[in-house]
DNA sequence: CCGTTGTGTTGAAAATACTGAACGCCCTCG
DNA sequence: CGAGGGCGTTCAGTATTTTCAACACAACGG
């Protein structure tokens, strides 16, 4: 991620010059200059004091959104997609060329037995997902459900949330995960 | 936003001592020390130094933790979806109790002829999906391509796009986009 | 009881970022 | 042509952050 290029991206957009987004964001034109030369890296108080001469969220600013090649591939083959599965469970994601993705779209396949494992993790985020065949059981925040096909979920993923398959026949799983852990 | 807190709240939730992590992350342990007590402002250079050793975006660590009320609705049957429908296309959304979402997951149903219309429309985000049943059209950006079943795509919602079903089969989709704009 | 190891905090010195006042360039207007 | 105003860059000096090396406190074991 290069602030500076980043930081002027977004000035340039705005058509702001780096003296009058200077006097908005109450710092001197020769900060940004500097900022977006890279020879320095700004500190947190005066990245965010600029940012507000914008306005942009610190948030906004890192995410990588809106830069992406015209060339991009679009469409992946059903035997194109990355394999990250984890342990017994099968999870194909879509979109490799795609490094900054905001979302983790998954094809996940949990023969039966499979479980992600009593992690019950914690990272931020949301996730949905659909049972496209087969059952599957859910356990969100201490709450265990049982899925079938053509059910669906919504979830934040902060909760400890875990999934298993419990049943003799695969459940497949498409699931939209945000932001991208991967 | 208290930036001090928010890294030792992280870092606490991760089982990490602040040595711990000035070492993982390469810096000392008083940088910790200073930033979580909110005595200076950490340069991004060195904010990144540090939560690289959790590991962390700078994108996370800036995301705020909108933490939600435990009793929200988890699973959705099949048919308790709301149908968002537009045209001939069925659209179906996962997660109605979620008013804020950051997510549309969606289920889609293209009967033959069904076309999202010439709109291309160029709203901000990324959107993905699967076809899990039939075939359809994509235009991307004046390219177009065939999904098959088990196909999947994953493009910037920037571009402008179209989903048509030519065939005389249904095409069964289901996609994500990020932001929701429902 | 003392030595060891863990924790987080603090002070002076070194490194880095920010300001203020230049500079050079390009454009426009008189 | 020359004055004025816009632009981004640079440099010396100041302000801030980071390091390094302590310090104080608590827990554990010999």
């Amino acid at each position: 991620m290069d602030v500076g290029v980043r930081l002027q991206t977004i000035r340039k957009l705005k058509g702001l010059s780096q003296r009058e987004l200077a006097k908005r964001a109450g710092v001197t034109n020769s900060t940004i200059s500097m900022i977006e030369k890279n020879s320095v890296s700004p500190s947190i108080s005066s990245l965010k004091k600029v940012l507000s001469g914008i306005p942009m969220s610190l948030v906004e600013f890192f995410s990588p959104d809106f830069e992406q090649g015209s060339d991009t591939q679009v469409v992946y083959k059903a035997g194109e997609l990355i394999d990250i599965s984890d342990g017994a469970v099968s999870m194909k994601l879509v979109g490799k060329a795609h490094p900054g993705r905001a979302i983790a779209f998954l094809s996940e396949t949990y023969p039966p037995g499979a479980d992600t494992g009593t992690d019950m993790l914690a990272h931020q985020g949301e996730e949905a997902g659909m049972l496209v065949e087969g059952r599957l059981e859910l356990t969100v925040n201490g709450q265990t459900y049982l899925l079938e096909t053509g059910d669906s979920y919504y979830f934040e993923s902060s909760k400890p949330h875990r999934f298993r398959n419990p049943f003799d026949t695969p459940a497949k799983l498409i699931s939209a995960t945000t932001p991208a852990n991967f």
